[in-house]
DNA sequence: CAATTATATTCCCTTGAAGGAATATTCCTT
DNA sequence: AAGGAATATTCCTTCAAGGGAATATAATTG
Protein backbone atom coordinates (compact mmCIF):
# COMPACT_ATOMS: atom_id res chain seq x y z
CA UNK A 1 0.00 0.00 0.00
CA UNK A 2 1.47 3.24 -1.07
CA UNK A 3 -0.07 6.93 -0.35
CA UNK A 4 -1.91 6.81 -3.38
CA UNK A 5 -3.56 3.82 -3.23
CA UNK A 6 -4.47 4.94 0.57
CA UNK A 7 -6.05 8.09 -0.71
CA UNK A 8 -8.05 5.42 -3.12
CA UNK A 9 -9.19 3.96 -0.25
CA UNK A 10 -10.87 7.23 1.45
CA UNK A 11 -12.26 8.07 -1.67
CA UNK A 12 -14.17 5.09 -1.31
CA UNK A 13 -15.42 6.18 1.85
CA UNK A 14 -16.49 9.54 1.60
CA UNK A 15 -19.41 8.85 0.30
CA UNK A 16 -22.10 7.98 2.66
CA UNK A 17 -24.09 5.57 0.58
CA UNK A 18 -20.92 3.28 0.43
CA UNK A 19 -20.41 3.74 3.92
CA UNK A 20 -23.81 2.40 4.09
CA UNK A 21 -23.04 -0.48 1.91
CA UNK A 22 -19.97 -1.17 3.59
CA UNK A 23 -21.37 -1.55 7.35
CA UNK A 24 -23.88 -3.72 5.96
CA UNK A 25 -21.56 -6.20 4.10
CA UNK A 26 -19.63 -5.92 7.20
CA UNK A 27 -22.31 -8.43 8.92
CA UNK A 28 -22.58 -10.39 6.19
CA UNK A 29 -22.39 -11.05 2.08
CA UNK A 30 -25.40 -9.67 0.55
CA UNK A 31 -27.18 -9.88 -3.13
CA UNK A 32 -27.95 -6.30 -4.75
CA UNK A 33 -31.61 -6.60 -4.68
CA UNK A 34 -31.25 -6.95 -0.48
CA UNK A 35 -29.16 -4.08 -0.13
CA UNK A 36 -31.21 -1.87 -2.49
CA UNK A 37 -34.00 -2.98 -0.35
CA UNK A 38 -32.41 -2.27 3.18
CA UNK A 39 -31.09 1.09 1.88
CA UNK A 40 -34.05 2.29 0.18
CA UNK A 41 -31.91 3.03 -2.82
CA UNK A 42 -32.56 3.00 -6.49
CA UNK A 43 -30.96 -0.03 -8.68
CA UNK A 44 -28.57 2.34 -10.36
CA UNK A 45 -27.74 4.17 -7.04
CA UNK A 46 -26.38 0.69 -5.73
CA UNK A 47 -25.05 -1.37 -8.80
CA UNK A 48 -22.50 1.94 -9.54
CA UNK A 49 -21.39 2.37 -5.79
CA UNK A 50 -20.93 -1.50 -5.65
CA UNK A 51 -19.12 -1.21 -8.81
CA UNK A 52 -17.03 2.03 -7.89
CA UNK A 53 -16.27 -0.19 -4.74
CA UNK A 54 -14.89 -3.30 -6.67
CA UNK A 55 -13.14 -1.26 -8.84
CA UNK A 56 -11.08 -0.28 -6.09
CA UNK A 57 -10.69 -4.03 -4.56
CA UNK A 58 -12.69 -3.14 -1.41
CA UNK A 59 -15.21 -5.95 -2.13
CA UNK A 60 -15.57 -8.84 -4.17
CA UNK A 61 -18.63 -9.98 -6.18
CA UNK A 62 -19.46 -13.56 -7.03
CA UNK A 63 -22.65 -14.47 -9.21
CA UNK A 64 -25.18 -17.02 -7.97
CA UNK A 65 -27.97 -17.70 -10.23
CA UNK A 66 -29.71 -14.68 -11.53
CA UNK A 67 -27.91 -12.70 -8.37
CA UNK A 68 -24.47 -11.10 -7.43
CA UNK A 69 -23.86 -11.82 -3.94
CA UNK A 70 -21.28 -8.81 -2.87
CA UNK A 71 -18.89 -9.22 0.11
CA UNK A 72 -16.01 -7.71 1.53
CA UNK A 73 -12.55 -8.06 -0.36
CA UNK A 74 -11.11 -11.12 1.10
CA UNK A 75 -7.51 -9.53 0.11
CA UNK A 76 -6.18 -7.95 3.85
CA UNK A 77 -6.36 -4.27 3.98
CA UNK A 78 -4.94 -2.72 7.43
CA UNK A 79 -6.70 0.75 6.62
CA UNK A 80 -9.98 -1.12 5.75
CA UNK A 81 -10.29 -3.18 8.18
CA UNK A 82 -9.35 -0.88 10.91
CA UNK A 83 -11.68 1.74 9.75
CA UNK A 84 -14.83 -0.95 9.23
CA UNK A 85 -14.02 -1.41 12.94
CA UNK A 86 -14.53 2.13 13.06
CA UNK A 87 -17.89 2.14 11.37
CA UNK A 88 -19.19 -0.85 13.45
CA UNK A 89 -18.77 1.11 16.20
CA UNK A 90 -20.49 4.19 14.80
CA UNK A 91 -23.23 2.43 13.62
CA UNK A 92 -24.13 1.44 17.25
CA UNK A 93 -24.96 5.01 17.83
CA UNK A 94 -25.42 6.86 13.86
CA UNK A 95 -29.01 6.95 13.13
CA UNK A 96 -28.89 5.99 9.41
CA UNK A 97 -26.43 3.36 10.33
CA UNK A 98 -28.55 2.00 13.22
CA UNK A 99 -32.01 2.00 11.40
CA UNK A 100 -30.00 0.19 8.24
CA UNK A 101 -28.95 -2.81 10.37
CA UNK A 102 -32.54 -2.70 11.62
CA UNK A 103 -33.72 -3.47 8.37
CA UNK A 104 -31.17 -6.30 7.56
CA UNK A 105 -32.21 -7.68 10.47
CA UNK A 106 -35.65 -8.01 9.64
CA UNK A 107 -35.26 -8.93 6.20
CA UNK A 108 -35.88 -12.26 5.26
CA UNK A 109 -32.18 -13.91 3.96
CA UNK A 110 -33.51 -17.34 3.43
CA UNK A 111 -34.35 -16.13 -0.22
CA UNK A 112 -32.74 -17.92 -3.18
CA UNK A 113 -30.02 -14.90 -3.88
CA UNK A 114 -28.69 -15.18 0.06
CA UNK A 115 -25.32 -16.59 -0.10
CA UNK A 116 -26.14 -19.10 3.30
CA UNK A 117 -28.78 -20.41 1.42
CA UNK A 118 -26.86 -22.10 -1.17
CA UNK B 1 -19.94 11.75 15.07
CA UNK B 2 -22.60 11.09 12.64
CA UNK B 3 -22.84 9.67 9.03
CA UNK B 4 -22.25 12.55 7.05
CA UNK B 5 -19.42 14.22 9.43
CA UNK B 6 -17.77 11.07 8.72
CA UNK B 7 -17.89 11.46 5.10
CA UNK B 8 -16.37 14.67 5.62
CA UNK B 9 -13.25 13.61 7.47
CA UNK B 10 -12.66 10.86 4.64
CA UNK B 11 -13.32 13.63 2.29
CA UNK B 12 -10.37 15.35 4.04
CA UNK B 13 -7.74 12.26 3.91
CA UNK B 14 -8.98 11.38 0.54
CA UNK B 15 -6.33 13.88 -1.54
CA UNK B 16 -2.39 12.66 -1.47
CA UNK B 17 -1.23 16.45 -0.67
CA UNK B 18 -3.76 16.82 2.63
CA UNK B 19 -2.34 13.34 3.66
CA UNK B 20 1.25 14.42 3.12
CA UNK B 21 0.15 17.73 5.27
CA UNK B 22 -1.27 15.45 8.34
CA UNK B 23 1.74 13.13 7.98
CA UNK B 24 3.94 15.93 8.83
CA UNK B 25 1.38 18.00 11.61
CA UNK B 26 0.88 14.41 13.38
CA UNK B 27 4.92 15.07 13.84
CA UNK B 28 4.98 18.74 15.40
CA UNK B 29 2.53 22.01 14.69
CA UNK B 30 4.43 23.89 11.33
CA UNK B 31 4.02 27.49 9.54
CA UNK B 32 3.08 27.18 6.28
CA UNK B 33 6.10 28.12 4.94
CA UNK B 34 8.16 25.15 6.30
CA UNK B 35 5.17 22.89 5.06
CA UNK B 36 5.53 24.99 1.75
CA UNK B 37 9.51 23.78 1.67
CA UNK B 38 9.34 20.33 3.12
CA UNK B 39 6.40 19.03 0.60
CA UNK B 40 7.75 21.74 -2.31
CA UNK B 41 4.22 22.41 -3.56
CA UNK B 42 3.20 26.10 -4.49
CA UNK B 43 2.04 28.74 -1.61
CA UNK B 44 -1.36 28.38 -3.25
CA UNK B 45 -1.86 24.99 -3.23
CA UNK B 46 -0.88 24.48 0.67
CA UNK B 47 -2.77 27.06 1.65
CA UNK B 48 -5.87 25.80 0.11
CA UNK B 49 -5.43 22.75 1.76
CA UNK B 50 -4.94 23.76 4.91
CA UNK B 51 -7.92 26.10 4.76
CA UNK B 52 -10.25 22.99 3.94
CA UNK B 53 -8.51 20.87 6.71
CA UNK B 54 -9.25 24.00 8.90
CA UNK B 55 -12.71 24.27 7.37
CA UNK B 56 -13.74 20.48 8.74
CA UNK B 57 -11.73 20.71 12.12
CA UNK B 58 -9.05 18.40 11.32
CA UNK B 59 -6.33 21.50 12.08
CA UNK B 60 -6.33 24.54 14.06
CA UNK B 61 -4.23 27.48 13.62
CA UNK B 62 -2.52 30.05 15.63
CA UNK B 63 -1.00 33.51 14.52
CA UNK B 64 2.52 33.95 15.49
CA UNK B 65 3.34 37.66 13.98
CA UNK B 66 3.62 36.98 10.42
CA UNK B 67 3.13 33.16 10.42
CA UNK B 68 0.38 31.10 10.64
CA UNK B 69 1.36 27.53 13.07
CA UNK B 70 -0.92 24.74 11.83
CA UNK B 71 -1.26 21.67 13.81
CA UNK B 72 -3.73 18.98 14.50
CA UNK B 73 -6.91 20.17 15.92
CA UNK B 74 -7.12 19.37 19.66
CA UNK B 75 -10.93 18.09 19.99
CA UNK B 76 -10.98 14.33 20.16
CA UNK B 77 -11.71 12.68 17.07
CA UNK B 78 -11.48 8.73 17.19
CA UNK B 79 -11.62 8.45 13.31
CA UNK B 80 -9.10 10.95 12.69
CA UNK B 81 -6.58 9.89 15.38
CA UNK B 82 -6.47 6.16 13.87
CA UNK B 83 -6.13 7.14 10.60
CA UNK B 84 -3.37 9.49 12.12
CA UNK B 85 -2.21 5.82 13.66
CA UNK B 86 -2.25 3.93 10.10
CA UNK B 87 -0.99 7.25 8.42
CA UNK B 88 2.51 6.74 10.68
CA UNK B 89 2.17 3.44 9.86
CA UNK B 90 3.02 3.63 6.30
CA UNK B 91 5.27 6.46 6.53
CA UNK B 92 7.84 3.74 7.27
CA UNK B 93 7.14 2.23 3.93
CA UNK B 94 6.10 4.50 1.23
CA UNK B 95 8.71 6.37 -0.27
CA UNK B 96 6.40 10.05 -0.62
CA UNK B 97 6.18 10.53 3.19
CA UNK B 98 9.15 8.76 4.49
CA UNK B 99 10.93 11.98 1.78
CA UNK B 100 8.97 14.17 3.47
CA UNK B 101 9.70 13.33 6.92
CA UNK B 102 13.26 13.24 5.86
CA UNK B 103 13.09 16.78 4.38
CA UNK B 104 11.36 17.70 7.51
CA UNK B 105 13.92 16.89 9.92
CA UNK B 106 16.83 18.25 7.75
CA UNK B 107 14.60 21.52 8.27
CA UNK B 108 16.05 24.01 10.35
CA UNK B 109 12.84 24.69 12.87
CA UNK B 110 15.18 26.70 14.95
CA UNK B 111 13.31 29.99 12.75
CA UNK B 112 11.17 32.37 14.25
CA UNK B 113 7.91 31.42 12.46
CA UNK B 114 8.50 27.77 14.35
CA UNK B 115 6.53 26.81 17.04
CA UNK B 116 9.28 25.89 19.50
CA UNK B 117 11.21 28.83 18.90
CA UNK B 118 8.31 30.94 21.01
C1' DC C 1 -37.12 -19.18 -28.12
C1' DA C 2 -39.83 -15.60 -25.54
C1' DA C 3 -40.63 -13.47 -21.33
C1' DT C 4 -39.02 -12.28 -16.88
C1' DT C 5 -35.84 -11.15 -13.18
C1' DA C 6 -31.53 -9.26 -11.48
C1' DT C 7 -27.89 -6.47 -12.45
C1' DA C 8 -24.76 -3.46 -15.26
C1' DT C 9 -23.83 0.22 -18.44
C1' DT C 10 -24.51 4.38 -21.18
C1' DC C 11 -25.92 9.03 -21.82
C1' DC C 12 -26.73 13.29 -19.85
C1' DC C 13 -26.67 16.92 -16.48
C1' DT C 14 -24.95 19.00 -12.32
C1' DT C 15 -21.78 19.81 -8.66
C1' DG C 16 -17.58 19.87 -5.86
C1' DA C 17 -13.10 20.31 -5.80
C1' DA C 18 -8.14 20.74 -7.55
C1' DG C 19 -4.77 23.92 -9.24
C1' DG C 20 -2.69 28.11 -11.29
C1' DA C 21 -2.37 33.29 -11.88
C1' DA C 22 -3.36 37.34 -10.00
C1' DT C 23 -4.71 40.00 -6.18
C1' DA C 24 -5.84 40.95 -1.36
C1' DT C 25 -4.90 40.85 3.51
C1' DT C 26 -2.20 40.90 7.69
C1' DC C 27 1.56 41.88 10.28
C1' DC C 28 6.29 43.53 10.80
C1' DT C 29 10.08 46.78 10.04
C1' DT C 30 11.98 51.10 9.08
C1' DA D 1 3.17 55.90 6.19
C1' DA D 2 5.68 52.86 2.99
C1' DG D 3 7.63 48.61 1.79
C1' DG D 4 8.22 43.83 2.45
C1' DA D 5 7.19 39.10 3.97
C1' DA D 6 3.81 35.47 4.93
C1' DT D 7 -0.53 33.89 4.03
C1' DA D 8 -5.36 33.98 2.17
C1' DT D 9 -8.75 34.71 -1.35
C1' DT D 10 -10.73 35.34 -5.91
C1' DC D 11 -11.31 34.15 -10.60
C1' DC D 12 -10.91 30.85 -13.96
C1' DT D 13 -10.55 26.31 -16.13
C1' DT D 14 -10.61 21.40 -15.87
C1' DC D 15 -12.11 17.03 -14.27
C1' DA D 16 -14.02 13.33 -11.33
C1' DA D 17 -17.97 11.73 -9.68
C1' DG D 18 -22.99 11.53 -8.17
C1' DG D 19 -27.63 10.54 -9.79
C1' DG D 20 -31.55 9.70 -12.93
C1' DA D 21 -33.66 7.76 -17.28
C1' DA D 22 -33.14 4.63 -20.59
C1' DT D 23 -31.02 0.69 -22.37
C1' DA D 24 -28.15 -3.45 -22.37
C1' DT D 25 -26.65 -7.88 -20.55
C1' DA D 26 -26.99 -12.28 -18.15
C1' DA D 27 -29.33 -15.97 -16.23
C1' DT D 28 -33.87 -18.34 -15.26
C1' DT D 29 -38.31 -19.99 -16.31
C1' DG D 30 -42.04 -21.27 -19.17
Amino acid sequence: MNSDELCQVYRCLCDVTRLRILNLLGEDALCVCHLQQVLGESQVKISKHLAYLKNHRLVESERRANWMIYRISGAPNPILEENLKCLQDLSSEDPVFMADLKRLRATDTSAACCPTSA
